[in-house]
Order: C-alpha cells, then sequence, then structure tokens
DNA sequence: GATGAATGAGACTTCATTCAT
DNA sequence: TATGAATGAAGTCTCATTCAT
C-alpha cells in the first residue's frame, strides 16, 4: 500500500539496540533513578514489557547501557594506538582519543559512568570498568618504567594510577559541560599537568614533605 | 511544672545536630535514594514530622549534611594553612589536611560529595562547593605563579585546577575504601604524582603534541 | 459539632481488626490469588499503604488471618471441653464444637484453610496448623488408648490421624458449602462413620488383607 | 518434498500429549498460579501460540491436565475390581489400587487435584469429579447395604461418603509427601480405621450424641 | 512542640494472550 | 503449520509528605 515499509515487528538485535539507544538517552537525562522504564519504552517506540523481555530488570538495562557505551569508548580509544609507537606517543593519542570520544558523545559513556559511581548497586561494575581503563593506562606507565631501567612499589603506582584517573575523570566531566570547548585542545592541556607530573616521577624526580621544627616526622 | 528540665525538649540546635547525625550517617549506608526517612527519623530518635519541621524536605536534608561536613572540611583545611607560610608549604599542608580530614571521617564528607556528584538535583550544590575547594587550591596556584612573574590563561587554569582536584578526589575515594592507608603517606604520594607536574606547569615546562608527516597540526 | 464522631483516625489495634477483618472477607470471596490489595483496602475504608505498615506483605496478611481465625476455632474447640470429662464426651463435643464453630463462620477459617492447601508458600503454615490440630485430636486417641493399657505404633497412629482428620476437613467443607444443613446433626452422623471406626481399631479390632491363590502377600 | 518425514511436524494427537505431559509437571511443581504458559511451552519445546491452538487458555489446560490425570486414575481403579467379586473385596481392591496410582504417580493427578480444590475457577471440575469419585465408592457401600437388606437417608449417605473420600483423600496427601511409605501397607491402615467405621454403620451399630442433666436434646 | 495515623502517587515487574510473518 | 514479536492490564510494594490529635 504505502512505499514506506511498516516498521513494526523488526528483528530482536535491532530492537535490543533501539532500546539501548533509548535508555542511554533517557538516563543521561534524568539520572538513573529520575529515569522511568515507561519514559523508556515509550522513547523507544515500544512497549514496557519487551524491555524487559530483552534487557532485563532497570538495573540490568542500565548495566548494559554501561557496558555498550563503555566498549565503544573503550574500542575508541584502542583503535587510536598502534602497538609500534613510542610509549610517550602512545600515552597522548590515548588521551587525545579518550577525550575526543567524549566530546563526540557527550551523553554517552561519561554521564552514565558519573552517574553510576554514587549509586552503590553498580559499585562492582564500577570498580570493573575503571580496572579496565586502569589497565590501559598503567600498562604505558610501566612500559616506560621498565623502559627506563626503573620500578616502583605496587602501592605507589595505585595511588599515582588512581590520581591520574581520577584528573582525566573530572576533565572529562569538565568537556561534558563545556560543549564549546575543543577536545584536543583539553587534551593537550591535560598533559601539561597531570601527564606531566607522572613523567617526573617516572624520571625520579621526588618530592619530600618538608621537616619543621617542633613536627615528628612521620 | 517541675524546676528540672524534661531532657525530651532540647534546644532546637541540639536537636538539628542529632537529627544531621542521623541523617549523614544513614546517607552514607545507604545512599540518597536508598536512605528513606524513616529511617532517619528512627535514628535520630525523633518521629517523621519534626524532620520535616526543623530541616525540610528530603532534598534539603541532603544539601544541609552536605553544608555541614564541607564546612567542617573546609576548616580543617584553612585551620591548617597559616597566611605567612611559602606557597609550596601551604599547598603542601592543604592536601595533608584534606585528606587527613577525609581519612578520619570515612562517612562523612567523601561520600555523600561522591553520591552528590550523580544525582541531578544537586548540581548546583555540587558545582558550588567545587567552586568552594577549586578556589582554595587555585588560590594557591595564583600565588605561585604571581610570585614567579608568570601568568596563565583563564582556561588554561581552569582545566588544571579540574585536573588537580579531580585527582584529590579520586585519591579521597581511594582512601575512604581503604581504611588501612595511612592518610599522611598517601598525601605524599599524591603531591608526588598531580602537584610535581602542576609545578612543572608553573616553571614553564610545557608539552606539546608532536606534529607527524600527513598529520595536520590542530 | 456533630453528635456523630469522626471515625478517622482510629487506634492501630482497631485498624487491624478492620483490616483483618476485610482481609478474610476479601480472601474468602475471591481466593488468595484472586484478592487484591486494593479491594481489601477499600473494604475495610483505608488506604493501601495503611495496610502495608501494619500487616506487611499479601503473604503475611494471609497467614495473619489465618492464624487470627484459627486461634478462635481453636479457643471454641477447646473452651468446649472440661478436662474432667471422659475421653468419649470430650471426643464428642471437640467434634460438635468444630463443625458449630465451622458453621457459624462459613467464610472464615474454613475457607481460607481449604484455600491454602493449595499453594506452597502456606505449606510450613498448613502443616504447623494440622500439627496443632492433629495434637488436639490426638490427645484424645492417646488417652483412651493408655485407659485400655494399650498402644499403636507411631506411623500407624499418624496414618490414623490424616484419616480422622481428613474426614473431619471433607465433612467441614460439605458444611460450608450447605448452609442449609444442621451443625450437630451433622457432627453425630460424623461421629458414626469415621470416630466408630477409630474406636474399633482402639478396640482392637483390625483388619487384614484377604490372601487369595495365586497373589503373594506383600 | 522428501519422502522421509520430518520429525518436527509430528500429528496433532502426539503433540497434545506432549503439550499436557510438559502442563502436568509444571503444574505439579509450581502451582496452578505459579507456572507460567512460557515454561509448559518451553518444557514441551513448543512454541506458546500451538500451545493455545490446540488445548486453549491457561483455566483450560489445567482442566485438561485434571481429566486426563483424572481418567488415568479411574481406570487404574475401576480395571482393579472385578465385577463378581464380593463388596468387600472390592471395596479394598479399589482402595488398594487408588492408593497404589497415587503412590506410582506422585505427581499427577493427587497434585492437582489438591491443587485445584482451592481455586474457585475449578469449583465446578472439583465437585464433577468428586461425584465420580463418590460414584464409584458409594456405589459399594449401597451395594453392601441393599445386600443386607437395610438402608440409609440420602443425607446420612452423603455426609458418610464425604467423610470416607476425605479420609482418603487426606491419606492420600500424605503418601504423596511421604515418598518412602507403601502404598499397599497404607491402605491396609486406612482400612482399619475409616472403613472399618463405614462397615459399623452399615452392620447399624450406631453412635448416639450422650444426653446431660440441664442440657436439651438437639 | 511532638507524634501516630494516614495517603496519593508512582515505580517496577509479570503474565496471559494475540498478531503478522 | 509454527513462531518470534508484541502488548494491555494488573498487581505488589515503597516513599515522601501531611493531617489531626
Amino acid at each position: 500500500m504505502s512505499s514506506t515499509p511498516t516498521f513494526r515487528r523488526l528483528p530482536r538485535a535491532v530492537r535490543e539496540q533501539q532500546m539501548l539507544d533509548a535508555a542511554v538517552k533517557v538516563f543521561s537525562r534524568r539520572g538513573y533513578h529520575g529515569a522511568s522504564m515507561d519514559e523508556i519504552a515509550d522513547d523507544a517506540g515500544i512497549s514496557k514489557p519487551m524491555v524487559y523481555a530483552y534487557l532485563g530488570t532497570k538495573e540490568e538495562l542500565f548495566v548494559a547501557c554501561l557496558h555498550r557505551e563503555g566498549n565503544r569508548m573503550t574500542q575508541a580509544v584502542t583503535s587510536a594506538v598502534a602497538p609500534d609507537l613510542s610509549a610517550d606517543e602512545r600515552l597522548w593519542r590515548s588521551l587525545r582519543a579518550f577525550l575526543g570520544f567524549v566530546g563526540a558523545h557527550r551523553d554517552g559513556w561519561a554521564v552514565l559512568y558519573r552517574q553510576a559511581r554514587g549509586e552503590q548497586p553498580f559499585a562492582g561494575e564500577i570498580a570493573a570498568m575503571r580496572r579496565r581503563i586502569v589497565e590501559v593506562v598503567t600498562e604505558l606507565l610501566d612500559h616506560t618504567l621498565r623502559a627506563e631501567g626503573r620500578e616502583a612499589a605496587e602501592v605507589e603506582l595505585e595511588v599515582a594510577a588512581y590520581a591520574l584517573v581520577g584528573a582525566t575523570e573530572s576533565v572529562a566531566d569538565w568537556l561534558v559541560d563545556h560543549p564549546e570547548a575543543d577536545p584536543e585542545q583539553t587534551a593537550t592541556r591535560m598533559m601539561n599537568v597531570a601527564w606531566v607530573g607522572a613523567a617526573q616521577l617516572l624520571a625520579g624526580t621526588s618530592w619530600r614533605p618538608p621537616i619543621r621544627r617542633g613536627e615528628a616526622p612521620s
């Protein structure tokens, strides 16, 4: 009858993506608790039971969103780094790719990630994601350290990683909230603060707390 | 009737503190949404209508908690820094005081702050708190910069501040989750990463993205 | 103002009874699954949250009904039996009181009990109730047995008890479904069937399966 | 197309049996309400619309199960009784066959029957089944009565039948819940309680309520 | 001032049941 | 014939919030 086909009764895979798209959008806009399954279903142009049938509970749905966006981000970062590059260069490219991705998907991964950090049900997921992020990052530090023939204590490295990741997250948040900012330039600025600090650490320049009169050294 | 006061009718200020104590405890344990006004009232040993009469809505109550804990933290930090110290020293003391405070109140400010970051109703509050934190921090950077007779663009400084604050927040979170860690030692490690980087920045050491063949500089 | 007092804001105990009354009524009429909390709340002239606040979950509510009605029944039976009566007499009075109670409360205990028997969540409760019923009954059998200087195996007694209780339950069901029937007369008829059988058993008259040619005795 | 038949397209009768098998299994395990059409269809290895096409509504499906299992039971009982036996013997054989059947199909008829008793939608079906059971049973009583040249009032007989059937149902339930029990032995025990009582009734031994001082005979 | 009693609103979730392919 | 896709309708439960005592 009509030249435009009816879009009902789509195959499962397609519908799932539509649902995830809608879910990401609504979660981003309203937050995990503020989002209602009704709105997500409406936005996906489908009835609620389908959402439950395909993607499960609200919690599971949120995790699914987090995973999909996280994978996309990871892929964007890893595909930007060739293994034959110098550690320095890989560092830079990763950061640029990461902030570039965040800037290009301002209502995607970064927002969900930020929300998930405060909610108890996602503690495990967040820990896992962070671990994966830290891995990508720490590998670079490790590489550089070993190339210089030096090493650092486990805890030492952990705190460093947390500081670097935290700094990057924070800048990513800032980027999300400043649509006018240029991701690449922001990446450059970022390199100038935290990563240069890390470089110093790697170079062996270390800072010691001053010892004052009347104050016992810890 | 009797000259000895009934201990039920406490002065308003005391009651408010009891309620805030209970609220902070419950919010920390359960999260903003997970906490119920019932549990808070119970924990404060008071009836729900009293909580509403004194501290208002759940949202207002949470903000009140955030404020009280935030003020305590701010006070702990500012009281640790004397104005006649060198910028370097003030930097170190601030960080140490901050992480010391976080470590000493593991279920207080840091937890509430972390939770509030993902929830839209608190976006304004969080922005304000961050601004206050950044102020304390940036003042130090500013001071040092000017002492060296140098200056940085507004945006440049903003990104730097976000990176530093983000790194510190992240390490604070880490500290909350690692009760066995020593705050002072952690502060030292932190200095070695991010702040040394900032020092480099202040010193004029700056990093530039490499320019490769076939790749246009941005 | 008006001479008729407003009946809102009743004390808890009163409201709980109202709710239980409504719940028993609705559960009896519609069955456990057919009943909706909405209808129960409506029928009690109260809002749903009150029902949940006072009496808990639907399942718990049903159990509460079962208990209240069960206790009433138990009390009706036990208060009809004086300890100084002969076992025979006590037997008769118990049965008469039981069927009398069932007949007088045709939408109470018996109906709930019948419903609960098929539903898995109440298996435990039903087992407990039955145990209590069997206790009241078996005590009488025990008494009589011992008075006659005889005894029976555990299993033997258990099957007998189940048969007697089942017979009584069945007759009670029949009574519920036949409003015109007279409970006392029914009790008399009942005595003539099952209890006389039990009496025979107690008297030592026992039945043996016939052994036929070509059939192995078990 | 091919001469070898596809094993997917089974004849209707076979499919229906598969479905009923699955339905009986699931209903037994989960109860009427607890069972979902999804699980039944899955268990039958068939899609839901097929179940609806073949056996109709969930309610109809349950009734179909009840019927099939009921017929099997009835057949087991009737085929165990030859018409030329004495009434006594037929009584015994029926009971033995019945409990034997129940014991051999612990997740079949008895469970469904027990469940159906509490659910209103099946009131009619249950009444009908009971009528059929009672018929088989009462026929025996009737026969014996007449052989003895005696008779009993309609109601009298009805109550007796209900008591006997209830006792048997109860023992059947007990048997279902005690897999270790031996059906035949249980049948023997059963005979010793209720049926002996019935025999007494038939023999004319009748019990009368005692008349006490100050208590009017009803 | 203080509280037990009360509720409106809405969330998530599950099913039996039916199209349209 | 057979099925994946789809949904309307309900139901249970929880919570922030406010009367009326």
